[in-house]
DNA sequence: GCCAACGTTGGC
DNA sequence: GCCAACGTTGGC
């Protein structure tokens, strides 16, 4: 069996939040436009994987819960949707041009970890994108170490080493 | 609302 | 293949 990675995906609150998909349980995480974020679902995630949900364009942005991924990659059908705000004139249903996968919620952190909070951390959390500057890509990935720095810090009941 | 940092597009 | 123009992301 493969070892379990690790990701942070992210999606603005007002758009969809932790509560969605907490009350949901499980969505499609749909309208990714970006090549790199595509090819981690594409070619790098795997079936169990987790990945933090952050709330960007948040005030204040931050990792605010843990899901996981429970589906392999697998065309958008938005991209063929002309109604669809993601919808890709220029994708073919030959060979679809944009991947998504399916996420389960696992749980909501106890605390968000800001992203100031994340900064305060660098020394723990060196190399995490999520606090390198410019950094846009909305689908990261993140060490396995890092991941569980970051479950402490959050208060999170799946991480044995919790901080208080 | 501003704007830095990227990513994409398209003319050449 | 270069690069200017444009569009988007996302923190502040």
């Amino acid at each position: 069996m493969a070892t379990r990675r690790y990701w942070l995906m992210k999606s603005e609150p007002d758009v969809y939040s932790i509560e969605d998909l907490k009350r949901e349980q499980r969505c499609y995480w749909e309208g990714i436009r970006n090549y790199q974020a595509r090819n981690f679902m594409r070619d790098a995630m795997q079936i169990d994987d987790l990945a933090f949900f952050y709330h960007s364009n948040a005030k204040p942005p931050g990792i605010v819960g843990v899901m996981r991924i429970v589906s392999e990659a697998y065309p958008d059908p938005t991209q063929f949707d002309p109604k669809s705000q993601y919808f890709d004139p220029k994708s073919e249903e030959k060979s679809p041009r944009w991947s998504m996968i399916d996420v389960a919620f696992v749980e909501q952190l106890p605390r968000q970890v800001t992203l100031n909070e994340l900064r305060d951390s660098e020394d723990e959390l060196q190399g995490l994108l999520a606090i390198r500057k410019g950094q846009r890509l909305s689908i990261q990935p993140v060490e396995a170490d890092h991941f569980q720095v970051i479950l402490g810090m959050g208060g999170s009941s799946l991480n044995p080493r919790r901080s208080s």
